[in-house]
DNA sequence: CTAGGGTTAG
């Protein structure tokens, strides 16, 4: 009998062996004998049998001996159910049943963290020799810290196995302590293909490929594992082309791929957004006939959601059933937001149940990047109250974008305090983010403050930062930064050139700027249309229009825009028109031409074209999409449109307002609400004071017109937190109530503090 | 029962 089970049991390969063993089992009365019960649990484990099956068999017996209950903790294990691990180590604790040696390394390894309590345990039981526990000891506290725990337990050891050896290493990895780790790789005697992994997924995670590359040509033998880590390295630094040659190359060595290293080429398929190739995927995970797990399917699913094909990512998404998991949800959540579909996402985000931070920052990403920025913070507020979840630096980017979108100062600040408050890890993202939301806000000396606070900063800091000052028109900070980012050993890129150009534009610097632009190696579009745009605010159209003629590419309409705002300053009618006629061919349906053409004429006096614009606009039916604002003064409504002067008083308004801009300016503030109400002297908030209300609130309907259109054209940005603050001054000094309304926003500026709402 | 590799957010 004894013989003939176990013989059964060694050759079972499907579950209903399985059964038929349980049945001989009980056939036989040996379901009370530990032996019996431990192997039909062995079983389950090797035969990954439902949890449910398995806790059958542990009701059924009463015979748990420590033995049995490691078979169980084995099965659980097994499962990744560490938390059933831990219940059924509380078991054994009611049943007095002490654990073995054999049954450490589980629990420790299922605790994670908490593991530290374990440790005393082995101590006191006297296990601390037994070199499988000591492992699970050592490895817990290198992954959990402290490593110098670790570390002391290594030392300490009599003998070390390559797995104690591999455990430190990839302890300090973790820590990315590249000289520690490197250290002991070059001391070890014995070396495995794990140890060499190790080496290969470290450097990867420092993004030092080419070393990572090294220890990978270097290994003396290598597993699909090794092959996978060498191309999560170049997936996760953005080296698709680099995945797809390594996979090729290891299809021809003969590797045969496993089911983690499809997630990493359908991932880098996904990143490339290539159709094709994703449907050459699909086709070659057909002909291997490959089991497609839940992390298969979410890589797909993303890798549609990418290419943009939402319906074959839909299909796949409502086809899932049980593998529906979390990071499916959150592909679809954040697939939908980057089209644009915030409905749909919303919908979903709604409708899901266990959300997690992804599934939160999709969503407030989502706003944020479809200009929804008032949505994007009243989420994140739901996030911190209904959510209970702690934000992190991710979720902070996207909040400081839509802080900094709406000139919304006062919440930044918040934000900003928030962030060392609870703690929040300070990426250069954060970092980044914060500088850009300073500087929309109109801050430049807090944003300077931050850029400076900086350790280590990449492009996107200084082209944020030179960005900032380029908008406010202090081209010489542009300029030098972009010689201390070489020094600082960052190439410019394409976006730092574009706000060095910027910035010589508003300042004027045609010398500074032909010097700049010849210096680009291979000028794109957008630097054309910032040269253009510089040469036309100088007057000098012959340079200009030769410039496009000699574009090796098709102009687009920030060439010509360009050229039409450089017409209207210097009454240009006929270049005027030429670029108007090219805008309305790319543009059919921005009212910002009409609105500029028009200016246009009428500042040259022809008033029946300005008449003819404005039939030929309304024929169009562009008007519609005109951002607007207005002012309530005293019950009367002033409406404006972006760069319109059309308003009966407009030779008034703009006086005032060149008269304000310069006592800002002068006062040596840009925007920031603490400095314009401490730094402004007695006689001049007087003299303030003195402008006529009236005016004033005309003046901010012009302005606030105008920040219409910046918002989209970032260059004007100055005038847009120049009126902000200059609305709150005057809310304070003459303690009164302004409203203004933007689009369809409404802004109550109060005793020197603004709020928004959505509806009045 | 030791040690290495995977999807989603900016």
């Amino acid at each position: 009998m004894y013989s003939y089970l176990t013989t059964i049991a060694k050759k079972s390969s499907t579950q209903k062996h399985l059964k038929q063993l349980h049945a001989q089992i009980i056939l036989n009365s040996l379901n009370k004998t530990s032996f019996w019960v431990s192997l039909l649990v062995t079983q389950c484990t090797r035969l990954s049998a439902p949890a449910s099956y398995t806790q059958l068999i542990f009701n059924s017996t009463t015979c748990r001996t420590v033995y049995f209950y490691t078979c169980m903790l084995k099965y659980f294990y097994h499962l990744g159910a560490h938390q059933d691990v831990l219940s059924y180590f509380q078991r054994m604790q009611i049943d007095d049943v002490l654990p073995d040696a054999s049954a450490y390394p589980i629990l420790i390894k299922s605790a994670g963290k908490y593991g530290v309590v374990l440790h005393g345990h082995v101590i006191k039981l006297g296990f601390g020799c037994h070199c499988i526990v000591r492992n699970a000891v050592m490895d817990m506290y290198a992954k959990f810290g402290p490593v110098e725990v670790a570390r002391k337990v290594f030392d300490e050891m009599p003998n070390r196995s390559v797995a104690d050896w591999n455990s430190m290493i990839s302890g300090y990895w973790r820590l990315g302590l590249e000289v520690e780790a490197r250290e002991l790789f070059d001391v070890m005697s014995e070396r495995n293909v794990i140890t060499w992994t190790c080496m290969v997924s470290g450097y990867s995670r420092m993004k030092d490929l080419g070393k990572a590359r090294w220890f990978f040509d270097g290994m003396p033998e290598k597993s699909v594992v090794s092959w996978n880590a060498m191309l999560a390295g170049y997936a996760q630094n953005g080296f698709e082309d680099e995945v797809l040659k390594l996979f090729k190359e290891m299809l021809v060595v003969g590797v045969n791929p496993d089911e983690r290293t499809w997630v990493t080429i359908i991932s880098s398929c996904s990143s490339k957004g290539d159709l094709c190739l994703a449907q050459n995927l699909e086709v070659m995970l057909d002909q291997r006939k490959i089991q497609v797990n839940s992390f298969i399917q979410s890589a797909l699913l993303d890798m549609y959601a990418k290419c943009g094909n939402m319906v074959a990512a839909r299909r796949i998404f409502d086809g899932l059933g049980l593998l529906r998991n979390s990071a499916a949800w959150n592909v679809m959540i954040s697939a939908y937001a980057r089209t644009g579909d915030l409905a749909t996402a919303r919908d979903l985000f709604d409708r899901m149940r266990e959300k997690n931070i992804i599934t939160w920052n999709s969503m407030i990403a989502g706003y944020a990047q479809n200009g929804q920025s008032p949505q994007a913070i009243e989420l994140f507020k739901q996030m911190l109250i209904i959510g209970h979840l702690k934000p992190d630096d991710v979720t902070m980017v996207s909040v400081l974008s839509a802080c900094g979108h709406i000139g919304a100062l006062d919440l930044g600040k918040w934000v900003v305090n928030l962030l060392s408050n609870i703690e929040i890890k300070l990426s250069i993202s954060v970092y980044n983010s914060i500088i850009s939301m300073y500087s929309k806000c109109g801050n430049m000396k807090d944003a300077m403050r931050i850029f400076q606070k900086m350790e280590v900063r990449d492009a996107v800091s200084y082209n944020t930062i030179m960005a900032g000052f380029a908008a406010h028109g202090n081209a010489i900070e542009a300029i030098g930064l972009m010689s201390i980012m070489q020094e600082d050993d960052i190439k410019p890129d394409r976006v730092t050139h574009i706000a060095v150009l910027t910035a010589c534009s508003h300042a004027g610097l045609l010398d500074e700027g032909r010097k700049i632009f010849e210096s680009i190696n291979c000028p794109t579009v957008d630097h054309y249309a910032c040269m253009v745009d510089l040469l036309g605010r100088l007057g000098k159209f012959d340079e200009a229009l030769s410039l496009v003629d000699r574009m090796s590419m098709e102009p687009h309409a920030g060439v010509y825009g360009s050229l039409l705002n450089a017409s209207r300053i210097h009454k240009r009618v006929d270049i005027g028109e030429f670029a108007a006629n090219k805008l309305f061919e790319l543009e059919p349906n921005n009212s910002g031409i009409y609105v500029l053409l028009s200016n246009i004429y009428a500042v040259s006096g022809r008033w029946k074209d300005v008449e003819r614009i404005r039939e030929a606009m309304k024929e169009s039916g562009v008007s519609k999409a005109t951002g607007w604002s207005s002012v309530e003064y005293d019950g009367k409504m002033h409406k404006f449109i972006a760069g319109d002067r059309s308003h009966e008083r407009v030779a008034d308004i703009y006086n005032i307002l060149s008269v304000l801009r310069r006592k800002m300016r002068e006062s040596g503030y840009f925007g920031d609400q603490s400095c314009a109400l401490t730094d402004i002297e007695e006689e001049e908030k007087e003299e303030m004071v003195g402008i006529h209300s009236e005016k004033l609130a005309i003046c901010f309907g012009i302005l606030v017109s105008e920040a219409g259109s910046v918002i989209r054209v970032m260059k004007n940005l100055r005038i847009c937190s120049d009126c902000h603050m200059a609305i709150k001054i005057i809310s304070k000094l003459e303690e009164r109530e302004i409203i203004v309304r933007d689009n369809n926003r409404f802004h109550i500026f109060k005793d020197g503090l603004c709020s928004c709402k959505d509806h009045w």
